[in-house]
DNA sequence: CTGTATCCCACTGGATACTG
DNA sequence: CAGTATCCAGTGGGATACAG
């Protein structure tokens, strides 16, 4: 297979990725999720500068791809709980390496202004 | 160091990558330059649906953060070449991760569906 | 606490045409 | 070809208040 057909594929590949996760506050939700399960007012507070409608909004479409789970519980007030499913989980290796690239890339950002 | 500060760091790093690689287009562009250079307008015909201008504004970002390098050639008319600084190959791990993923889930939705 | 509902504006970015 | 300029619609998403 020639060189371009591979781009397209892969440019597709990223476009399904960018669908499923991009946006301004998904990745930021993942991450946090990804420490532990958290209820909404702790994800609202992980998430500097979210707005619950953008939360809530996040969230539900992060469950319908089936990424997160949603638990609630019958307190009073009621309790609810996200976490990451099983698929969730297989999204660490991506942000594993992003954190990773982060670190690495601000350490060269510093030692280029020396 | 507990558990939530981990949490704050990464999302701190998170919001790093998001900053430099987030937006519509960005990672559409890189995984077209990973696979080689690429004149202005090879770059319009990979990545389907940008226009000029958001084109040129997503390089433009990316010179100016020394991801991407842009080298102009004195042919008639000019040529320009955009290719992946030393910088920007250290993206491969992210973008290779994301893609495999997008390969493992696509055929896990599939799985579920049947 | 966990969301919903509204109002509304800034900005993203699409379409198009044009220049060097 | 490689970009620039302009015009403008859509909407993402902020602020705020409210409901269950």
């Amino acid at each position: 297979m020639e060189n371009n057909e591979n781009c397209k594929i892969e440019l597709d590949d990223i476009g399904f990725v960018l669908k499923v996760l991009g946006g301004k506050w998904k990745l930021y939700i993942l991450t946090s999720l990804y420490f532990e399960k958290k209820r909404f007012k702790q994800l609202e507070r992980d998430v500097i500068g979210i707005s619950p409608k953008m939360l809530i909004k996040e969230l539900k479409e992060l469950e319908a791809v089936g990424i997160v789970n949603r638990h609630t519980i019958n307190t009073v007030p009621i309790t609810v709980e996200y976490s990451l499913t099983e698929n969730g989980l297989t999204l660490k290796p991506i942000l594993g390496q992003m954190k990773q690239w982060a670190v690495q890339f601000k350490q060269q950002l510093k030692s280029d202004n020396q």
